[in-house]
DNA sequence: TAGATCCATGGAAGGGCTTCCACAAGCTCT
DNA sequence: AGAGCTTGTGGAAGCCCTTCCATGGATCTA
């Protein structure tokens, strides 16, 4: 039978109180009751029931992540950063991975309401301005990460600065047709890199058009960050014929992956007949021989649990929105030789 | 503040006993009484406290992983899996990502003590026999996944089997100098898969050569199921010279990836100058064009967690051996045309 | 009609911890 | 020497449930 703290301290001779002081580090304690506590916990091999301390604590001593894991390569080293801090701050993480969009509201009440963990990170997935408030009126703080709501913490990339740059890296190859292929506009980092798109167009006076915009209709519920809307998407501006365009700026690696296979099975050659940069840099993208945006996902992970940590443990800190920056990482789909860009 | 199950009994005018049972399913309660209490739990929007529940209960309704995430995308999918089966069963999962070795341990001694979680899931990891033999002293269950321990669970490939056929496949290409890059021996799939590579180049009457072994000494502390001992393996197969294997069956898809980079770093083609054959067939093999054995992830996740449950609800069945059946998935590095094979 | 049976119900006990309060012993300071 | 502090310690109360037992009213039996 497992022991608990009622043996220990009838084979310490001591009160339970006490066992409970020795264990917590607390002041109140001699050393000399404290090691004799100690020696009957290793006596007895005695561990605390984790449970229990949940309940007298009012602590779970867990934080959970939701993720669209659906979405796969983009999130391995996003958990790996967060679970790399959890653990290093004795945080266990509780994964909920969600594919359909309603899940992600059930999840969050379940963590909500039942007290399972002391805060949530909500990764790349929207939240309802009604669970924003339920939150903000609970004291399970939230952050966001690959997301943005005014009201939360939220941990991005310059989506749109990033958008901008590879936008720019194109046309300063030369490139006049330059189509996007993006994803789902109700997701923030799609929006916000279309407009970096934009911005770099009109900034090099290349007039917007909208045949050079895809937008995945596919699987409608889902967020369009994936090889199917990126096969897709090619297709239809390989389609255009004389018209089609000599470069692209694909709003994700993994829909570029799509693109990729797309371009091949046309039988056309990248960079030569078309030039294409991705967003996100996740390991695929070296494997590729993709030019893409990077983004610092173990950091964004980590700092994100960092801030949850804060808000648990201090309810009034600022809103904190940390925007990271992105750089261009030059391989052989964009057609530059390799240097690097700011 | 969060209400109680004391606030709902007051509020339905009946005692917490019997709102236990309204929330429990249980038979003794009238379906009127039921009513008026579920009314009263709508009403002050209330729901358990999931901790003081596991407490009463003695059970936390949570499972855990232990993953060596490291590895990256092998785990991917297994974890989907896993979390995939786990949310149907309304359990939760903690995951605990390791990198190095004595980690493991850590975790596994937090899981089996604290009483964190209900069951254990350890994935391509080893166990040492005196926790095996904790663990089969608590009532913790403990599943593995990519592993083997004669007295537990397992649920794995059939690596020999697999690499068998692999091998096999490459000698009907009409290859008689085949290599193979393995991982470290310690790893029971990694020797499994050794033994099926001589197993078939003996059937063919084609003598075992060491040279044409390669096993990672490349970070010792880890298995070697890695790129970057993959790309080295590659390196000293073609320094051979002449000598150097036309084909070469590497033990994981993620080591046949730095392979392939010290073919191309060669000027060498694939499957040209040398063939290849992976295992399994993770997402990126169909990036690579890599040719591998096919790894049903996704079921074996659920599976484990499917064999968990069980293990957890009634401890004395027997101990179970599974072994998914491999094939091999064609694709061009293999130089054979598209088909496939049992 | 009395006695036996059944069953919905209330609520104490119990799960294992933390925390707070009370107490006693040792101090300090007049 | 006595009052007033300080401090280590014991253990009750509390965290919020589930479960078990006792109760009493309804139903059934002879």
């Amino acid at each position: 039978m497992r022991a608990t703290i009622y043996d220990v301290a009838k084979k310490a001779g001591v009160g339970i109180g006490t066992v409970s002081r020795a264990i917590n580090e607390s002041p109140r304690i001699t050393s000399e009751t404290k090691e004799k506590v100690l020696k009957a916990i290793r006596d007895l091999n005695y561990q605390p029931h984790a449970m229990a301390q949940s309940l007298a604590r009012k602590k779970t001593n867990m934080i959970a992540a939701i993720v669209p894991f659906i979405r796969g390569y983009f999130y391995l080293e996003l958990v790996k950063g967060i679970q790399f801090e959890a653990t290093k701050s004795n945080y266990d993480l509780l994964l909920y991975s969600v594919d359909e969009f309603d899940k992600t509201e059930e999840f969050l009440k379940k963590t909500l309401r039942e007290r399972r963990v002391d805060g949530v990170l909500l990764i790349s997935l929207q939240i309802s301005d009604i669970k924003v408030k339920k939150f903000r009126h609970s004291n399970v703080p939230i952050v966001l990460v690959d997301g943005y709501h005014p009201q939360l913490d939220s941990i991005t990339v310059e989506n749109q600065e990033g958008a901008y740059l590879a936008t720019g890296h194109l046309i300063r190859q030369g490139h006049k047709k330059i189509a996007m292929i993006d994803a789902q506009l109700k997701s923030v980092p799609a929006k916000e890199r279309l407009h970096g798109y934009k911005q770099a167009l009109k900034e090099a006076r290349i007039p917007f058009e909208d045949k050079y915009l895809f937008i995945s209709n596919l699987a409608i519920e889902k967020d369009g960050f994936n090889r199917e809307a990126g096969y897709e998407g090619m297709k239809r501006l390989l389609e255009l014929g004389e018209e089609r365009p000599t470069a692209v700026f694909v709003s994700s690696d993994i829909q570029a992956a799509g693109a990729i296979k797309a371009i091949k099975e046309k039988g056309l050659g990248i960079p030569e007949d078309v030039a294409i940069v991705g967003f996100d840099d996740i390991e695929l993208a070296e494997y590729l021989e993709l030019s893409t945006m990077h983004q610092p996902l173990f950091e964004m992970g980590r700092l994100a649990v960092q801030r949850l940590l804060e808000r648990m443990a201090n309810k009034s800190v600022e809103i904190l929105r940390k925007q990271f920056s992105t750089h261009i990482v030059i391989r052989s789909s964009c057609g530059a030789s390799a240097r690097r860009m700011a």
